[in-house]
DNA sequence: TTTAGCAATCAAAACAAACGAGTGCCAACA
DNA sequence: TGTTGGCACTCGTTTGTTTTGATTGCTAAA
């Protein structure tokens, strides 16, 4: 494919500009009154011809004007469009959302999914990955005669939701024993050690071999998988693009979690990710997925996304996503 | 208003189960049809015309079958309807739901959800009440050096999700002590004794003055607010009852858990309650919410419900809601 | 290479006629 | 007195036709 002529990027540029805000098929005239009013419409018309031609562009029908195809959106989003400056409004929006004291980084990423949704309007994703996991300590609570709860807390986030049943009898001294045994093999091991640490069971361990292989699988269950949260899944019904049924689709399956982290994950390390009219995800036909990374350490350990209709504010949620992953890459430090 | 005839009753639910299925407004003639056979259309008509009248039934325009009114449905549910008997499947789905160990009762509401908003195909609300809630033991588990977890074990529900800074320097001794402390204050204490509890601070608190107001605070504001969870909010997509915009406002409102409460705690105790097109609840304009309570000790302490459109299956919806609530009651003992 | 002009195309809007679903009313009947 | 068949009337829906207008591609001239 050879390299489009200035003019033609421009010309094109203005198409999208103009549908996105329009949703309806741009003509020759639209381009040349709101974009290019040196040249005539003739000219504007053999250009889109051309564009459409090399498959950046299609007419609905003959008569009707021109609009982006999917590859369109793809180089509108990574070369042709404008990053529109936040408002300092929406700046102040975002830093108030982390100007309080988190403890948890499970509460960081919640509030920044919160903001991303309300100051886009479209449905937000973020995504904290799993590497690089270290288990700082391991502690068990017993809470009634024969239940304990069990507290995982590692350099990212304090695992607090599972349950597990006490071998009878145990006592709190026996608990004592146990959570001093858990976190002589536990602390400072990551998840690529857990299979060491089986191997390594020793005799002292015996009396405690069920709540050691409840804790194991906890860890196993509960670390393994990362945690993606969403908001604002309903606001796609604000865009005409998807009809009632696709919509539902869409909300179901980023409610039920299905193929979020093939299409966020999959952008490993890109600073700024535009994924367009994936068809393998099924329920997600009609859309765009658009993320950026943010860091620890300068190393990725998440990525903040959106997900909306193909036709999207591309300018926007460039420069809140932007912002949101250097507010995070600050507070995480 | 005087009672209807039995004639006019059978009218009218022949009206309702046929509207709630075919979602058009129904005809003398289709009464005639499919549930009154041996009466001519003609004395349904002037029957139609007496409910119309009473304010039961209405035209769309004059060429047009009748549509249930509001009151109709209110009646409809309490009184007219057949309650349709589960199939087997159904039945084993929703046991199957429960007959593994659950630790925590949020687990168990948040299965109840599930269930009944896949077999409904509504959207599901289920409500977890805080009367009587006793607190049975308080854990400060320390995390990192000045950040504890702070647990709250009731005969209820267990709290983990609140953290809070310690005081430099506590130690781990100090942290023991606040425990014990902690213990002897809250222990079997309600809701009500809160204020008791702060007025009987003594000297020995001094120390851990900034740790209790920091736990009195988590127990406050989580223990007070009842939990609710939500299942399916999308399914409202799959009746055309509400156009979109309506169904955006209702996903919205009921993931933002607004006026929930108020829909379903309202109807204390009353073992089944329906009602229908509620105004004040802005965002539900078109709905009806329909639920059941169940207990614990024979003491109802939350209600499960659906929440759908006007036109709903309420005969299924009913069996649904009674058996998942006899099972709550059966798992909750 | 650009542009003005113009015929061609075709969706959408506007209009018109026909249809038919359903009613209310009335006169006859059990 | 309640029920029924018959019938005229209403009015939304469907179907078909025409008009309109947006927009294009092509062509010939600048």
């Amino acid at each position: 494919m050879t390299e489009l002529s200035k003019r033609k990027r421009e010309i094109l540029k203005a198409v999208i500009d103009d549908f996105i805000v329009t949703a309806s098929p741009v003509s020759s005239q639209d381009v040349k009154d709101k974009y290019l009013p040196d040249v005539s419409s003739a000219t504007i018309r053999s250009e889109l011809a051309a564009l459409e031609e090399l498959g950046y562009l299609s007419q609905p029908h003959v008569s009707a004007g021109r609009v982006p195809s999917n590859i369109a959106y793809k180089l509108y989003a990574s070369e042709l469009m404008n990053s529109k400056p936040l408002t300092k409004n929406d700046m102040h929006l975002i830093k108030e959302q982390f100007d309080h004291r988190l403890f948890d980084i499970e509460e960081v990423i919640k509030k920044a999914a919160k903001i991303i949704s309300e100051i886009t309007n479209y449905t937000s994703v973020v995504l904290l990955k799993d590497d690089d996991i270290v288990i700082r300590s391991v502690k068990l609570v017993e809470l009634l005669e024969d239940t304990a709860l069990v507290i995982v807390v590692t350099n990212k986030q304090v695992l607090k939701d599972s349950f597990i049943a006490l071998p009878k009898g145990l006592g709190s001294v026996g608990i004592d024993a146990a959570n001093e045994l858990l976190n002589a093999m536990f602390t400072g091991k990551n998840l690529n050690d857990l299979g060491d640490i089986e191997a390594a069971i020793g005799e002292e361990t015996e009396n405690f071999r069920a709540v050691f292989d409840s804790v194991m699988e906890i860890i196993r269950m509960n670390l393994k998988s990362e945690s993606i949260v969403t908001e604002g899944e309903y606001r796609i019904l604000d865009y005409p693009d998807n009809d009632r049924d696709s919509a539902k689709k869409f909300i179901k399956t980023i409610q039920k979690r299905e193929s979020l982290n093939y299409l966020i994950e999959d952008s490993n390390d890109i600073e700024f990710s535009v994924k367009i009219g994936k068809e393998e995800a099924s329920g997600l036909e009609n859309c765009a997925v658009v993320s950026a990374k943010y860091t620890l350490n300068g190393k990725e350990i998440g990525r903040a996304g959106v997900i909306g209709p193909v036709r999207m504010d591309y300018g926007k949620v460039y420069s809140v996503l932007n912002y949101v992953c250097k507010m995070l890459d600050k507070v995480l430090k």
